[in-house]
DNA sequence: CCATTTCATTGAATCGGTTCAGCCTTTAAT
DNA sequence: ATTAAAGGCTGAACCGATTCAATGAAATGG
């Protein structure tokens, strides 16, 4: 079927060690030689087998991606990051969904071992995996996505939560807000709860009265029924902070529809800048973790993990969000 | 490094070739070796070597995906669906972005190549690419996404975008309009011809008189933009159909900008029907593509071809759009 | 009790690219 | 002229899983 070294090496009448040190280590085979085997490799339209060359070597030129779910806007950005991060060092990337379900999970770091991937990178639901052990022990590097771990053994890519809820509150609050209601998912969430804490250090260091409405999910459904609750309050908060931007865009909605006026009445803040946040009927305030320059960086630390074996060091990196301005927060 | 078959083999005392049996044909093995030999490769935590089964073979369990971009909405939710129909099938996905760079997808190709995939799913930025032949002539099995090719050389999954111009202006005659503005990019883009045409092609039907505003971006600033021309234009629309939801929605922020009521004043009628069109402060009507569906589609399409062999029929799928109705179109 | 069939297991050959000890030439040095 | 070194090339061994002809053991039949 497909054309073979030993195919080469025989229409250019030669042995396969030669081909393979022409593909390979050209400055040792003779000039004349070099160019009539490099002709028959042309001629026979031949490319080398990766498989073979990886089954010897005992590694491959890809890498596992898995995440919870790329249509979740923050991962597809992050995905697009590392496939940039990877192709940039001749990586390719496998794509792995996990819907942060632990057997799916188990499935793909399965296909991952078997494709002999030379790295994972790993937003794992459950963080006490203890397979990542054991890619480890089968020789593939794992880096975190999105989550860390205390101890030393991995390189961790994520983002501070903490500090995301902090800055939103002391911005709000350097607006002339004091009254500002919380809007967030359940706390299981690793991201709903650190960005809480760092809401309710604000608030505290700031002297804000924080109000907690906590939905179910976080979807711009959920964003409505929590701007009913809001209306409800006994004291109208001035100003929302939402917990992802699809809860602030469904607050929005809500309040809108009673008439209540965004920003003048009420300032709303978002979290994660999705793309279609600056296109908003009222373009969205919000902090914006950097996606996309996480992924291009995790693959770089990976890489470079998988490249220098022995001799490295784990590195925990963490990115700070940022607050974008836009027209859904004015000053009091 | 790693647990080989061999060792295995050793362990359970038993020979390489029963290992093997009892991966691959365990009813051929006796009960009380089978146990033991499960229990050893459990024990030594042993995951067969996918590139040793594969060179046997010839053929890997792996496809490639090569998309303009998977930050596009409709490519993440293709590659969602994609990723779930090879799952499905146990094979994994090698995602690829080609940013329309034909040099990228040549490199993808290669790599795609090397690493012995299956098939791919190609979304090419130049339909007229030979190196499709050249994958065939390799064995590889190659299924066109979003675009179709004349003659019956290849699988095809696309959309029809002419019909999805049609049943929009159909729609937004049906509601009373018979003078639309068609908000665009250039030509240039072969979605944006065909929806043209489709729009065209129904306004000529039903008697309805086309306004084309063309923008060189499809993004919301440039919706914003075309909003400004629409306030401008000598008599205005009363329905506005844009050729994608971004346009929509920066067209939607403009007129409300300029205290124009939507729909009341004018209906607006997006495409693509992307996550957040629903959650736009006016959720926005639009034309639907079964992205996911496509996706899981495709995938199958591929996979059977790959499976079938010899005696696969290629087939031309074509999915229709579909009219997604909510609030920021009205009858007249 | 021997012949025949069935069942279970073995181990060498294979896939294709890489490596390396070893061979043969040619050139340089003594 | 002899030796040493360098340059160019060869081909067998190897990576690890699969396959299959061959072998051995147990079961069945006459």
């Amino acid at each position: 079927m497909s054309v073979s070294l030993r195919d080469v090496a025989k229409s250019a009448k030669v042995s396969v060690g030669t081909v393979s040190n022409v593909l390979n280590r050209p400055e040792i085979v003779a000039e004349k030689t070099l160019n009539r085997v490099r002709e028959t490799i042309k001629e026979l339209g031949f490319v080398p087998n990766g498989f073979a060359r990886q089954l010897r070597f005992g590694n491959s030129r890809t890498i596992g991606l898995i995440v919870p779910d790329v249509s979740n806007p923050f991962f597809t950005e992050v995905a697009r990051g590392v496939e940039d991060g990877a192709n940039k060092r001749d990586y390719a990337v496998f794509l792995c969904n996990s819907d942060e379900s632990v057997v799916k999970e188990e499935r793909y770091i399965n296909v991952l071992i078997e494709q002999q991937v030379r790295g994972v990178l790993f937003a794992p639901s459950d963080i006490k995996s203890n397979r990542m052990d054991e890619m480890k022990g089968r020789g593939i590097s794992v880096t975190l996505l999105d989550r860390e771990l205390k101890g030393n053994n991995h390189c961790s890519i994520s983002v501070d939560d903490i500090y995301g809820g902090r800055i939103a509150i002391e911005y709000l609050s350097e607006l002339g807000h004091y009254d500002i209601a919380w809007v967030c998912g359940p706390d299981s969430i690793p991201q709903v709860a650190e960005r809480g804490i760092g809401v309710a250090k604000a608030a505290k260091a700031g002297n804000v009265k924080i109000e907690t409405v906590r939905v179910p999910l976080m979807n711009s459904a959920q964003g409505e029924e929590a701007a009913k609750v809001i209306l409800e309050l006994p004291k109208m908060p001035t100003a929302i902070f939402c917990a992802n931007d699809l809860l602030a865009l469904g607050v929005m909605r809500g309040l809108m529809a009673a008439k209540i006026k965004v920003p003048d009445q009420v300032s709303i803040l978002g979290y994660d800048d999705i793309k279609f946040a600056s296109s908003a009927a009222i373009p969205l305030s919000s902090i914006s973790q950097p996606a996309y320059q996480m992924g291009v960086t995790a693959a770089d630390l990976l890489l470079s993990e998988c490249e220098d074996g022995e001799n490295h060091q784990h590195q925990q990196i963490r990115f700070q969000p940022q607050l974008i301005e836009r027209e859904s927060t004015k000053k009091r």
